[in-house]
DNA sequence: AACAGTGTATTAACCACTTAGTACACCGTC
DNA sequence: GACGGTGTACTAAGTGGTTAATACACTGTT
């Protein structure tokens, strides 16, 4: 567990989304426990308020699910699992599409840009 | 001249990205005019000072040049004018990229949804 | 019962950004 | 020269979101 913190973004949202990478990817699936706020904090470095942010609001978006005193777990509903991994997706498609199309980039540009890319940058793994 | 602000990044920032669409989009040339700091600030509602920031930070990036008491000009620097466009491009590709590469889609994957999206919504005019 | 661990709630402090209020120097025009 | 416009600079106050500090209630274990 260790998360790359950028100083742009709010720590809480950082947290969130890395949660919502280990999911898409699959290496969170559904039942896994996951770490205590306090627990979590601690590695981190973080504040035991900001981790419990984090794990509110992922709690409200039905990501994690947590009882009585027993550490949180990823939710068991498969459904929203995939949607996590299809937002991702959508919001990255979305937001570049946005972008080139904002300053008339022709779709045949933009898609080899992506295909060199994509092959020039070695495999991002954990 | 109208810019739809959200509340997410600050007010200066998305001034100068403004601009800088309008420069990639060669909307705005070498040597074309843009309008005072109060002036602007009327237009688009906020504080003189916030204008101010932007513009301060668009000459320090050599993106427009103010002499005297002229009003404020777009940079005769071609360079400068096309590598806005370059870096935009390049920004939105490397994002989509790590995006995308993070969670492990497939490049054909990617793609095809690009080009599904690219040519399902409608042109991006002002 | 004491303890250590959990989640939760409340309040205060912090901080970047924005805004406000002035002030100064410069230049064209009337 | 007065005036109105420009750019620039500085300080102070306000504002909203984030983080920090602390406390409380609950539960399983010893």
């Amino acid at each position: 567990m260790n998360i790359q913190f950028n100083n742009r973004d709010p720590v809480y949202i950082q947290v969130i989304q890395h949660f919502k990478l280990q999911i898409a990817k699959g290496f969170l699936e559904s039942g896994d426990v996951i770490p205590s706020r306090r627990e979590l904090a601690s590695q981190l470095k973080i504040n035991p308020n900001t981790a419990q942010r984090a794990y509110k609001e992922m709690e409200e978006e039905g990501l994690i699910k947590t009882e009585k005193n027993q550490p949180s777990k990823v939710t068991h509903d498969q459904d929203v699992l995939r949607g996590v991994r299809n937002e991702l997706i959508d919001e990255a498609v979305s937001q570049f599409v946005d972008s080139v199309k904002s300053i008339n980039v022709p779709l045949e540009d933009a898609m080899k840009l992506i295909e060199t890319h994509y092959k020039e940058k070695g495999d991002s793994n954990d």
